[in-house]
DNA sequence: CGGATGACAAATATTGAAATCTGTCATCCG
DNA sequence: CGGATGACAGATTTCAATATTTGTCATCCG
């Protein structure tokens, strides 16, 4: 039978995010993370199949906590434009604090990014749920011209990548990004509402 | 007096642009250039300050060619909607050939994004100043709502980011890409039309 | 004289041998 | 028995010696 101390997934998650934050994704190894829970870095492969998946996983739910917000206001009762651009707003802010004050977790996320990684995927795909399930509320509200939810949301997201995708990371401390975001906004605030 | 076989800064640009084709961003040596020429590199260095500054050249004059098309378009008559789709979809295509068919000069134009060059800068300018200009024809024709054409422009530039900018050239093969450049489009279209 | 040259120093890139890391697995322990 | 261990092979990274490249400039040439 387990002992109390048995390693579990979700220690190795928290130390790896722990060694990753400390040494960034270059620098960290799979024997670093064992170290740092006082175990055998072949105790690690046991829960994770590879220092890749693990790195997925770290990623994952490093990504799931900074955006857990976002599901709120998708769900929150009010006016679908303002909860949308709250929402985006909320993203960006979100992504550019991240890029900004978790720099070692961020450049983990842009190397995850950079391969075709089937989290980012469904991450992505979580979100422009979240988009979507807005603006199907504003079409039945009113608010919005009667459009496919599913291809709009798409766009939208699309559309403010600059905003939220991290090869644009550089250029979210410009001056102008606050402006540039508020027009895009506007721009596509008047799309969503039509005629 | 200078004989007929004096060099010339644009005999130093096509030779380098050749040997940036043949041998790639990351291999091309200014030696390379000058021995293409015939001439010793101290030479090359009478035109251009800096292997830097020879590459921002060629990349600029490629980008020029590579793009004028686009003034064209801009410059003329008939409807605003329809041109400003062209020019977009006109973009879209030249970016996503030159990604697939000239791959080393557009490494050499992406090396180039990545650090911030006075170069691309001035290339976006000129193409932000070229959408505003369909756009302020759209309002004039009546086509579009009266909105200020300069943040517009910009934010049409920015929406559609996903479409021309290099960091995103890994998603352009997508079979979903010309689909989703449409329903941005449609968005877009609607937003500048407005009620 | 204007422009080309190539020897040179400093910066950068390449290389290959040594060190480290990943991932496996036979063995061990409670 | 279920889970942890650590020795090990192959893959990857590091590091320092070596080679190449960039950029300068005194000199040369027509």
């Amino acid at each position: 039978m387990a002992t109390d101390n048995a390693l579990t997934a979700e220690q190795i998650l928290s130390a790896a995010e722990d060694v990753l934050r400390r040494f960034g994704p270059a620098k960290a190894t799979v024997v670093d993370i064992a170290r740092a829970l006082g175990v055998s870095h072949g105790s690690v492969y046991r829960h994770f199949p590879s220092k890749a998946a693990l790195r997925e996983a770290v990623t994952q739910r490093w990504l799931d906590r900074a955006h857990d917000e976002l599901a709120a206001i998708a769900a929150e009762p009010g006016p679908a434009a303002e909860r949308l651009h709250r929402w985006l707003a909320t993203l960006f802010a979100a992504k550019r604090q991240k890029a900004l004050e978790d720099p070692e977790m961020f450049a983990t996320y842009m190397t995850l990014v950079g391969e075709v990684s089937t989290t980012v995927e469904a991450h992505i795909e979580t979100l422009v749920a979240q988009i979507r399930a807005i603006v199907e509320d504003g079409v039945r509200r009113g608010e919005f011209r009667d459009t496919p939810a599913g291809p709009v949301a798409r766009s939208v997201f699309l559309a403010t990548a600059h905003f939220h995708d991290p090869a644009h990371a550089a250029e979210w401390s410009r001056p102008t990004a606050e402006a540039d975001f508020e027009a895009l906004w506007s721009l596509l605030l008047e799309g969503l509402r039509g005629r």
